[in-house]
Formats: C-alpha cells, sequence, structure tokens
RNA sequence: CGCGGAGUGGAGCAGCAUGGUAGCUCGUCGGGCUCAUAACCCGAAGGUCGUAGGUUCAAAUCCUGCCUCCGCAACCA
C-alpha cells in the first residue's frame, strides 16, 4: 500500500446535452466519476473531476425560440438544474465547464484553425448531389437510382459550403487503438466499431454548419458554425486551459486516465475523438469506459415513455448515498441495468439496512451495553479472528483494483463480502453469551474491537462511494479523521483499543417494500400526468406537430379508403411491411413501419386509410407511395381498419 | 446472407479464451440465535446450462446448423 502523493489523475464525464432536465441516467454516470474521483483522492493522488455541459446547436437554438428567450437564458436555466442536481448527490467536480464559456469558446476556435492550417480541416463541397425542389444535399450512398431519394427526381452537381475534418489518415492507428490497446473498456465493443465504421472506410466528417447560428463561430470564415464534434469533445483539453489562458492544467492532467460515457456516444469517443488529438499530434487518453443505460422495467429510458425517474424524487426518499449505492452496485461496466422501484428498495434493505447499517447498529449497542460505550484495554484474542482480520485487511486491495479497471459494482460486492463476514463472525462468537462471564470480559472486548476495527475499514473505503453518511458511521464508532484515512484502511488495529463509541440514528433505515412501492407508483403515475399537461402546450420537439391549424391546412392531406391487395416484410427491414393497396383508381405500392405489429395475412383483405397525395420516398429498397394511418400508442400500434367502404372513398 | 451481443434452478447474473464436482445475489421452505433496524447465522429444495447434431474417455465450456430475444445500422411515410 503506497501512497501516491502527487500522482495526477485526470477523469471525465461527457458534457450533458441540456435540451431537458438531468435524469437518472446522467446521475449514473456521473456518481461513477465521483466515486473514482473520490477513491483516487484518498489514495493521494492529484485529482481532476471534470464534468460539464455541452450547450451549442440547432435543439437548444429551437427549444429557445419556442420559449421565446434565448439561447443563452435557456441552457443557463437547464445547467442551474444540472448544478442543483450535482449538489445534491453529493458530486465532487473540481471543474465545471460550459461550451459557451468564453475561454472554451475562444480554445475551439483556435483548436479549428489550427486543424485547417495542418491542413486536417478543408473547406469541403459536397461531391454528393443536390435536389433543388427538396433543398437537400444527399451523398452518392445515399441516393436510390442515382436519384433523390425523397422525391425521386434529378439530382445535380452543387456545392455547399461546408468545412471537412480528414478522418481516414487515422483509420489504421484507430483500429490498433480499439483492438489492441486497452483503451476501450470493454473491449468487445471493438469488434462492432471496426467492423461498422472502420472497416468500410472512414469517411471525413463535417464538421461545420451554416444552417443555425448558435454555435462557436468559425473565426476565418463567419457564415460557419462549428459543428458539434470539435466544439463538445475538445472540452476535456480546454478545461485544463488547452489553447487558453483561464486555465493553467494542461501539461500537468493530460492525457486523462479516463473519459466515462454511456454506449450511446461511445462512437465519437472512440473515433472521432482519438482522430481529433493524432490530428493535433497530441497524446490520446488512457481509457474510455462505456457503460449501458438504465432501464426502467425493461424499457429504455426516456422523456416520451413518461418513464423518468427523478433523481431528486428518489434522494429525498432514500438519501443521495442509497440511490448512489444503488445503481452503482446494479450497473455492470458495458451492460444495461434495469431499474425498478422493487430492485432499488431491495438493494438499499439487504445490503444498506440489513447488512451495513444493521452491523453498526449491533455493534455499537453491545459496546454500550457490556462496556459502557468504552472498550477496556485487556483484551483477548481467540478462535474466528484470523479469518475476519485477513479479509479485512485485504479488502483495500481487491476495491482497488477494480476502480482501477472501472468496475464499481465488483468494489461494492467486494466491500458487502466483508460486511457479510463480520456478521457471521457476531454469530460465531456469540458475544451475548461471553456477556455472561466476567472471566470473559477480556474475549468479549476483543470481538467488538475486532468488529469496530472491521466496520471502520468498510467504512473508510466506502466513503468514497456514499460519501454523506460514512461519516455518521465513524462518529458512532469513534473513529477520527486519521483512522479513516486510506493509509489505514489495510492496518487492522488502527483504532485505540479503549475506543469510545456515540450510538446515533439509524443509519440506514429500513423500507417498508410493499407500502413504498404503492406510494412510488402513485408519485410517478402523478408525475407523468404532471409532465403532460406540462409538455402539451409547449409543443415539445416537434414545432410544427402541435400548433392549430386551419381546415384548409387539414384539406390539404388526402385521405382515401384503400383495400389491401398483398403484404409482404421487406428483406432489408425489421419494422418494414410492404404493401400492395388497391386505391380506386389502381395499384399502389406503400411501406409501412408496421412489421412488428402486423402480419401479412393480418392485413390482406382489409381496407385501411391512406394517404394518398404523399410524397413518394424509397425506404430500404421499397418506393413508398403513401402512408396508411395507425394509432401508435408507444408500445402497440393499432392500424385503423374500416369495414364496407369501397377503395377510393375520400375520407374527411 | 448488414454488424454485434445474449439465451444457465422463480428473478437477476458469474462460469465458457487453459474442456472433467454448475457457483453467486435475491426469493421460497426448514432450523438456530436474541447483541441488533421482525434484522443476523446455518441448512434444504429447485437447473437434461435455448435447440439439433458433431469432436472427445469427458462439453455450459470447442465446432456446425437452427430457434428466440436485444442493441446498432439501414432516413420507422
Amino acid at each position: 500500500m503506497q501512497k501516491h502523493n502527487g500522482e495526477k489523475y485526470y477523469i471525465t464525464t461527457p458534457i450533458y446535452y441540456p435540451s431537458g432536465s438531468p435524469h437518472i441516467g446522467h446521475c449514473y454516470t456521473t456518481a461513477a466519476c465521483d466515486s473514482i474521483a473520490r477513491y483516487k483522492r484518498m489514495q493521494g493522488y492529484d485529482v481532476m473531476f471534470l464534468t460539464g455541459t455541452d450547450e451549442h446547436g440547432m435543439k437548444i437554438e429551437q427549444k429557445a425560440n419556442e420559449q421565446g428567450i434565448s439561447p443563452k437564458e435557456y441552457v443557463d436555466g437547464i445547467v442551474e438544474i444540472f448544478k442543483k442536481l450535482w449538489k445534491y448527490m453529493n458530486i465532487s467536480y473540481d471543474r465545471y465547464i460550459r461550451t459557451t464559456d468564453d475561454y472554451h469558446v475562444e480554445a475551439v476556435q483556435k483548436i479549428f484553425k489550427d486543424l485547417y492550417d495542418r491542413g486536417y480541416i478543408y473547406k469541403g463541397e459536397y461531391k454528393g448531389k443536390y435536389c433543388t425542389p427538396c433543398e437537400s444535399f444527399w451523398t452518392e450512398s445515399q441516393l436510390v437510382n442515382g436519384k433523390c431519394p425523397d422525391c425521386g427526381r434529378d439530382v445535380v452537381e452543387a456545392k455547399e459550403e461546408a468545412y471537412f475534418f480528414k478522418m481516414s489518415p487515422f483509420a489504421d492507428r484507430i483500429e490498433k487503438l480499439l483492438t489492441e490497446t486497452d483503451y476501450l473498456r470493454p473491449r468487445t465493443r471493438a469488434v462492432e466499431l471496426v467492423n461498422n465504421f472502420i472497416k468500410p472506410g472512414l469517411e471525413d466528417l463535417c464538421v461545420s454548419r451554416t444552417s443555425f447560428k448558435w454555435g462557436v463561430p468559425v473565426t476565418f470564415d463567419t457564415n460557419h458554425v462549428v459543428y458539434v464534434w470539435i466544439d463538445a469533445l475538445s472540452n476535456y483539453i480546454t478545461a485544463l486551459g488547452y489553447d487558453n489562458d483561464r486555465y493553467n492544467d494542461y501539461d500537468k492532467f493530460w492525457p486523462a486516465d479516463v473519459h466515462m460515457v454511456a454506449k450511446d456516444i461511445m462512437r465519437f469517443h472512440a473515433i472521432i475523438w482519438p482522430a481529433m488529438l493524432m490530428a493535433l499530434d497530441l497524446p490520446l487518453p488512457k481509457h474510455l469506459a462505456v457503460h449501458g443505460w438504465i432501464t426502467f422495467d425493461g424499457k429504455k429510458m426516456g422523456k416520451s415513455l413518461g418513464n423518468v425517474v427523478d433523481p431528486f424524487m428518489l434522494g429525498e426518499r432514500y438519501g443521495a448515498d442509497a440511490i448512489r449505492y444503488h445503481i452503482l452496485r446494479e450497473m455492470a461496466l458495458g451492460a444495461d441495468s434495469s431499474f425498478s422501484n422493487e430492485i432499488m428498495i431491495n438493494r438499499i434493505n439487504t445490503d444498506l439496512a440489513n447488512g451495513l447499517g444493521n452491523l453498526v447498529s449491533r455493534t455499537v449497542a453491545m459496546v454500550e451495553k457490556y462496556f459502557g460505550g468504552t472498550l477496556p484495554e485487556e483484551q483477548q484474542s481467540g478462535e474466528f479472528d484470523d479469518d475476519l482480520i485477513a479479509q479485512a485487511s485485504a479488502l483495500s486491495d481487491l476495491t482497488d483494483e477494480y476502480v482501477d479497471k472501472t468496475q464499481l459494482n465488483n468494489a461494492l460486492a467486494e466491500i458487502f463480502k466483508v460486511v457479510s463476514r463480520a456478521n457471521k463472525y457476531i454469530d460465531e462468537t456469540t458475544p451475548w453469551v461471553l456477556a455472561k462471564d466476567e472471566s470473559n470480559k477480556p474475549r468479549l472486548a476483543c470481538v467488538l474491537y475486532n468488529l469496530l476495527e472491521t466496520i471502520r475499514i468498510v467504512s473508510t473505503l466506502l466513503s468514497a462511494f456514499m460519501p454523506t453518511t460514512m461519516p455518521k458511521v465513524w462518529e458512532q464508532i469513534g473513529a477520527g479523521e486519521e483512522d479513516v484515512s486510506y493509509d489505514n484502511a489495510a492496518k487492522f488495529g488502527t483504532l485505540p483499543k479503549t475506543v469510545t463509541v456515540h450510538k446515533g440514528d439509524i443509519i440506514f433505515p429500513r423500507i417498508d417494500v410493499e407500502k413504498e412501492i404503492e406510494e412510488l407508483n402513485k408519485l410517478i403515475g402523478a408525475n407523468k400526468h404532471a409532465e403532460k399537461a406540462e409538455e402539451k402546450p409547449e409543443t415539445e420537439d416537434k414545432p410544427e406537430g402541435v400548433a392549430l391549424i386551419g381546415i384548409e391546412d387539414f384539406m390539404k392531406v388526402r385521405l382515401t379508403a384503400a383495400k389491401v391487395l398483398a403484404a409482404e416484410p421487406i428483406k432489408k427491414a425489421k419494422k418494414l411491411l410492404k404493401l400492395t393497396l388497391d386505391d380506386g383508381e389502381g395499384e399502389r405500392t406503400v411501406a409501412s413501419g408496421i412489421a412488428k405489429y402486423y402480419t401479412p395475412d393480418d392485413l390482406v383483405g382489409k381496407t385501411v386509410i391512406l394517404v394518398s397525395n404523399l410524397k413518394p420516398a424509397v425506404l430500404c429498397g421499397v418506393e413508398s407511395n403513401g402512408m396508411i394511418l395507425a394509432a401508435d400508442s408507444g408500445d402497440s400500434v393499432k392500424v385503423v381498419f374500416l369495414d364496407g367502404v369501397e377503395p377510393g372513398a375520400q375520407i374527411r
């Protein structure tokens, strides 16, 4: 166990996109980084823990417009919520970067220019084609039979200004990085990335936009705004002072030890970010830890599902540490993890209340009961001691290793094995029997001392994960600041023999599962309704979808009854069925995304409602002329069938 | 044949690159204890390891086909 005085450790969360309030998924990434940061600090590292928000982009611009405020005002509001949550969760970030911060903007501009000067960014003209009526650009691969995939008309060579970042020179190095080093964790993901993106050839990346304004302007071409990649990813170095004067830690902290991200942004961190750094001739980060998503009752977490778990609400009910513990304990690196009220409550009850909390409680109670709160000097070791002491002493080596591998769930599992061992030790040594005979007092004192020591070690290591409650434990077992330092975590026998305990409040109260779930369901139901009520008038993500329209707009849509003559799955598509319809005038083909819910047999012979004047489109190689109406309730889709209506009938 | 992952006692997982008693957590049942937050400790039941073949003295573990689920991708009309 050596001190790591002065050694640096740099860990980052992604910078989150503030298009909405933070949810439990954000909490996971951030709590995980926080725990590692705290652990490393405890070990004596000089830690830099960075988090922040990625505040530019079209979506933010739109959201702000909808609310009639400036983008900056909009993000200011959300950022406040993020910071409040981090405070609430006891997140010990050292620095919070906002991509709207002046120094970052300035640095991004320099980086952009630098890449340009080095020849890795060039002003491009789409080699692709332009469809004048659709006002859209298409790449070669998107074209269908050389025509616009949207309208099927001819496309012309056209040039739109955009800057591109050359990725191809780095393909080999990136492939090696992914497959031959332990940059990517878990490594299994490397195959997927290499097959999907590197083998087919790395395409140059469009890194500027002219279609919106809310971003970092390109200094030497002010029509352009830096598009997300260079703006967002470079935060990891600008926050250290790279290309700016605000901070001065770049030399000290770069390269990062760990970037932690969720799997949806793995690609950017596994490919684009290394490419950027290679282009800039900078060292690469050591590890990219990719975790899965927290799913709720089996479904992906998301606002649209109305199942967003509000971290503030959970924290209020169980305490921030219990939430931290639960998500860190359940989530395995790389894999998804399901979150449900029941799983969480059970976890809190068995590990925290019954296991650790109860261990502290019974131990402290016995010291008070049998010795008036202070152990005597004279203590007698005996059977069962060695095994407990050995396990407790070896614990920090195990947790060190798991923390280094960013496998926090395993680190916590090891810690709780020792908690379990201690509870068993009580049964083995039966202190209440020893207490009956005055001559056993030295032995009894030793047993209790060993328990206090085990608790001390366990709680020391746990304090990185549950920073709020562990000090309460220390107070109860009479441990001083020095006793709970990391350096003493492997030294059994640190507490003074004559330690004095102080019985206090229950640390983790047991939760009544049934009652609690009932109440939670009520709350979640209420939230769901409240959210819906709130969001409806706000028009959410689809600006034009909710606005009131006049009858003249409606009349633009031509709805026609049509009979399904044939239906077949589309080979390349999972969700699509190819339908042949009789619309009264003739046959037409429509692709419909209902393959999950209907078999061809369900549909043939039925009459459906067809939007007959919809622009044709090509989906997975099939030209679709129109769409059929169906009710989409999220997890199920019902096609609207008509009875006894002739094909061709107009619907109004 | 787009890419990848997964199918192990009721639930959630480990084991599988170096084949040879199938392990953990929760739950269930029985017992013990009473220091403690109806907590703790012990024991038991429960699995032909998705399916069909193959290799082998021996396969959850290696090979092949198939089935099912999931993620990504394919611009869900």
